[in-house]
DNA sequence: CGAAAAACTGCAAACGTTTACGACCTTTTG
DNA sequence: CAAAAGGTCGTAAACGTTTGCAGTTTTTCG
């Protein structure tokens, strides 16, 4: 695991002094109720709005915990109650403006319904994917959310997700027995498609991956889009498991290094868009004036100044709030069946296609 | 809260089937001391490494564990123990390039000993910030990470953060008692001012906000170094609470408005240099041609192809490594001063910055 | 062989809650 | 005015662990 620091030479450290912290033992119900002069079942009631109370019992209990500083102690609570009110969110990297905003999503719709989230990348193997959803089981969580690693997930984590709610996220699981919400992708792909023909390509290359479900689908929406329109179909893969930036370049030098015979290019993810952006730079070839170039997600960067990338929506709040009131559904209802819920991309139009004339 | 779905027309589901779901009652302790004809405490000790136990016995009573699937209730084990191996991650908004990056690594560390982590966004108000934290405690973590949202932070949470081992991180808290660790943006203002003063640059403006204690900090090392070097200071102050690339553009397109008399912009963000990059490109300002511009932070954005920035690195990663240590040592030691660890961050040359001839 | 030591295992308390049940007191009702 | 009804509160069990202590068995060694 790579945690350890390095250049510990390059740091330094000041004492200061020392705080006059007092080891706070927290104050519990039974505190409370003596001071109350009463059990602790009625302070428990008066807490939890029972209406077997007296309303003036209550108010003055209440009033009292406020000025002892009473919190109530959610893992004794969680241990009666056989829930934790915890869901567990695992992402392959939270380092990752995608997921990122999908896990600040879950986050704030989770704690709105009550439930505080526990985060664990599952990266980089399966391995510790399996790790990290098992330790999330015996911490009780009521539920999972996971955006799959790669489409071996599925098979990988089998064994637990029929022992707590769990939803899917981003990745399409096509025929699995599991519910999840991710965007259309096969539609998205077909959208830049279509939108480039519209522009007047009759070239167009798609690039990228095609070894993962989510990039299958996207492929099969560029090749039902050249279909329909009569194109022919150009491919470019990638041997690389993971796309970035630095493997789109690579395989974008490649590409630039021979004949262009394709006027536009659909990369099936924007980082590997913006390799091919630093790629074309390189070798003094015009995007858009050359060669238009459309990408997959609207990761925060595509909208920078002088990237500006034409790219297709991935609709991240919608999906992580889809997500959750999905997994509030099986926690709360026990809903037994598993559902699949697909959300519509859109194109965001922006400075990396042009028209051809 | 802003959590509601919206466009939900645009979103379709598919009921597909139902799952054969059995409503897995956990196995315990108790059923697995039945199973192997012996006490549940003999189980316990078993797991638990405890000396006091024959190695054939703890064998057998593994293997039927792992047999019957047995995984330690967490919230149980807490209960007893008295601790979570928990600790609360407490951040703005996880939704940024910077958290991520932090909360990243927080997790990896975090979990390669011992310790998972919740994760609270505890913008946009104080008032949030003081509810996540109350939470976190009721959850009985046994520590607490927290990027503040601005220095009055401090004060809103003061309340709390002698109940429980806390350490501050990214920003310095000055002469308040309580840990951090973050960069030293003092130092870093002044690399950088000293860097463009090296280029031959002689009028150099601070852009950015001066109202954290943070930014002062910046501020303060470039007035340093331009004291030393015999500069004169230019500021541009900005009235936004937060630093966004929208503010930063706003600003610039005022800025740019005016006779430019300066060679080079210290922006005490990247995000703010972005927005100027932005403006510059729409006045057809030339940069680094006719005006250099270095940024602070190293955001992942700054190294996209045909941005380039150059700017002042914060070891991220070293910074939530150092800061989980530092909560270690005081959860698991006991430890009771405060410390301030401060981490030197360093410049990292790109292409918006020229020499002058 | 016998006793002390060592090795192993079980009993039971404790952690801080929630809640079913029952007890008590007050009010209503016929 | 007695009984039923309703309201209010306390008792105690339960949740699944860990661990001090005591009890039992085995080993060791004089």
């Amino acid at each position: 695991m790579p945690v350890a620091a390095k250049n510990k030479a390059e740091t330094f450290a000041i004492f200061r002094g020392v705080e006059e912290t007092v080891p706070v033992k927290s104050v519990t119900l039974k505190d409370v109720a003596k001071a109350a002069g009463v059990s602790y079942a009625t302070v428990s009631r008066a807490l939890s709005g029972s209406p077997q109370i007296g309303s003036d019992t209550r108010e003055r209990i209440i009033k009292l915990c406020d000025e002892m500083g009473y919190t109530t102690n959610y893992v004794a609570r969680s241990m009666v109650m056989k829930k934790t009110d915890l869901i567990g969110l695992v992402v392959p990297t939270i380092d990752n403006a995608f997921m990122s905003e999908l896990a600040f999503y879950v986050e704030m719709s989770a704690r709105a319904h009550g439930y505080n989230v526990m985060l664990c990348n599952s990266g980089p193997d399966l391995k510790q994917e399996k790790t990290v959803v098992k330790l999330l089981l015996g911490r009780q969580v009521d539920g999972i959310l996971i955006v799959p690693q790669s489409s071996k997930t599925y098979e990988n984590i089998r064994a637990y997700t029929d022992q707590v709610p769990t939803v899917f996220m981003s990745e399409n699981l096509r025929d699995q027995p599991q519910s999840y919400v991710a965007a259309d992708n096969t539609r998205g792909a077909y959208i830049a498609t279509k939108y480039l023909y519209e522009l007047g390509h009759r070239n167009i290359l798609y690039f990228g991956r095609r070894h993962t479900t989510t990039h299958q689908l996207r492929a099969e929406g560029y090749m039902k889009a050249c279909q329909e329109l009569g194109l022919q179909q150009q491919f470019l893969d990638s041997e690389y498991s993971r796309s970035s930036i630095a493997n789109g370049y690579e395989m974008a030098r490649d590409l630039f290094s021979k004949p262009i015979d394709y006027t536009a290019i659909f990369a099936s993810t924007d980082s590997s868009a913006l390799g091919i952006l630093r790629a074309a730079d390189e070798r003094h070839i015009d995007i858009p004036g050359q060669v238009s170039l459309i990408g997959f997600d609207n990761i925060p960067s595509t909208a920078l100044p002088r990237i500006e990338l034409t790219t297709i929506d991935q609709p991240k709040r919608e999906i992580a709030i889809q997500a959750v009131d999905m997994l509030r559904d099986k926690i709360e209802n026990g809903t037994q069946g598993y559902v699949h819920q697909i959300l519509l991309p859109t194109l965001v139009k922006r400075g990396t296609c042009k028209a051809l004339d």
